[in-house]
RNA sequence: GCGCCCAUCGUCUAUCGGUUAGGACACCAGGUUUUCAUCCUGGUAAGCGGGGUUCGACUCCCCGUGGGCGCGCCA
């Protein structure tokens, strides 16, 4: 029987990073036995759940290329399917009515444990084994006659075929219950692997206080899907061989289940980045633009840009932006009057003797071929002109033409800006000192 | 409190009884570069503690310590 694995999440919110790790285990070990991933919503939760958290998890989904082989099976459509599993183990006494704890609501449906010692394989933990004693009778339809969590996750599970359920560790306890309940209702037992959890600097679970604890959240930071993607793979997995830029089908290659980890594993913000910044580099022109605009857009200067100066623009950063939102600060290629960073027009402009210098540049650069070379070689001339050192003009002419002391190349700069910009900027900066 | 699980550089990890304990991020130093970044070179940095088993333990066992998870008519 082919692999059948499943990401079973719940339409109440945002999509935990935590959550889409599983789902991306999920996928990685169906893509890797050639088997189907499925999804399936578990929107039993009426008060909480949305059609919007629905489209979230959707969204996060398709941006991620994590894709699923069959329609989403949508666990409020299961009802009857609960009733009737719930039904047969009352006539086969694995369960009984009782109203819990004399509370007048109603009487609700309780599984009974077997009695028995309980155990099972665990793909990343070995074999687990739990006393009796330990594993308490639990209620599995409310009085109010809807299904509880455990009773509906394993009949759909059964209903969808299930063969190996990846999942948080924060579910290895339930698993006993769930392995009786299989037993009870006799079907096959799954395989099963939980994973590591995700956990802050603290150690405990990762939240939005620890900055982006969301996938949406990821995104609007400027990650691209397939860093974050492969960094998340590194989480409490490991390809070894040292390994870790990996491509996709690299990565379903190696995806086995004994290679994942057991411990908790944390987050570091910054090698995410730094693989951003790997993946970002090697994107083509194109894809890398088409981002870098949808992050522009949100600034009242990124919209309707100059399409030719804008590409080229992004020819020229895109090797060196590690995060997409970077590009806010490529304002000064499409704005006049440029913003000046004043500590660097202190530190560099504001001195003695450079004001001649930037007008002895200002003259070599109104004759010059306005190409690289042609900049570069009026630079050199200003220089010489003033008795000023090979190079030591370049930084000045940068602050008085963009504001700022980072950036490209300076020659590349003024090539793409153009002369008649350059030398505006240029005078302007002049008249300042 | 009870039960289960886990434990290698600051972080993510490799190692499946014998290694100078490897890699990556971060950090430090140097180099390339017209700035910054990239990039290249080098460096600092780890087996929680205590007992065993063994010729030999990071690796196997036990105890301790620390941490995580679970113990709902939540999922």
């Amino acid at each position: 029987m082919s692999v059948r694995v499943r990401f079973a999440p719940s339409p109440t919110g945002q999509v935990h990073i935590g959550n889409i790790r599983a789902a991306i285990f999920n996928w990685l070990f169906a893509r890797h036995h050639d088997g189907q991933f499925l999804l399936r919503i578990e929107d039993t939760d009426r008060e909480r759940s949305t059609p919007e958290a629905v489209q979230t998890i959707l969204k996060a989904m398709e941006w991620l290329g994590i894709t699923f082989d069959e329609a989403p099976l949508y666990q409020s459509t299961q009802h009857e399917q609960h009733r009737l599993a719930a039904e047969k183990l009352l006539q086969t006494g694995h369960a009984y009515k009782e109203d819990k704890g004399g509370t007048g609501q109603g009487e609700c449906v309780i599984f009974r444990m077997p009695g028995t010692d309980m155990a099972f394989h665990d793909e990343v933990k070995g074999d687990m084994k739990k006393k009796a004693v330990d594993v308490k009778d639990f209620v599995i339809i409310r009085s109010d006659g809807s299904p509880v969590f455990h009773l509906a996750n394993v009949v759909d599970d059964i209903t969808q075929n299930v063969t190996h359920i990846i999942r948080g560790d924060d579910h290895v306890e339930n698993t006993f219950r769930h392995v009786a309940l299989y037993q009870a209702l006799g079907a096959p037992i799954p395989h099963y692997a939980h994973l590591p959890m995700i956990v802050n600097a603290q150690g405990k679970p990762y939240s939005k206080r620890d900055g982006a604890a969301y996938v949406g959240q990821f995104r609007d930071m400027g990650f691209s899907a397939d860093a974050l993607f492969n960094y998340l793979t590194l989480l409490g997995w490991s390809p070894g061989g040292d390994r870790e830029k990996m491509t996709r089908a690299e990565i379903i290659e190696a995806f086995t289940l004994d290679r994942i980890g057991s411990g908790p594993a944390q987050m570091d913000i910054r090698k995410l980045t730094h693989m951003n910044g790997l993946y970002l580099a090697e994107l083509t022109l194109n894809v890398f633009a088409t981002e870098v605009r949808h992050h522009l857009e949100k600034l009242d200067w990124g919209r309707n840009l100059d399409e030719t100066l804008f590409l080229a623009v992004c020819q020229l950063m895109q090797s060196r932006t590690p995060l997409y939102p970077q590009c806010e600060t490529w304002k000064y290629f499409f704005v006049d009057p440029i913003e000046y960073d004043e500590k660097a027009v202190q530190k560099t402009l504001r001195k003695e003797g450079v004001k001649p210098t930037l007008e002895a540049l200002r003259d070599a650069l109104t004759h010059c071929d306005f190409s690289e070379a042609g900049v570069q070689q009026a630079i050199r001339q200003a220089e010489a002109s003033t008795g000023t050192g090979e190079g030591k003009l370049n930084q000045p002419l940068r602050i008085a033409v963009t504001g700022v002391s980072v950036g490209a190349g300076i020659y590349e700069i003024l090539a793409l800006m153009g002369r008649a910009r350059t030398l505006a900027r240029l005078e302007n900066s002049i008249n300042l000192l």
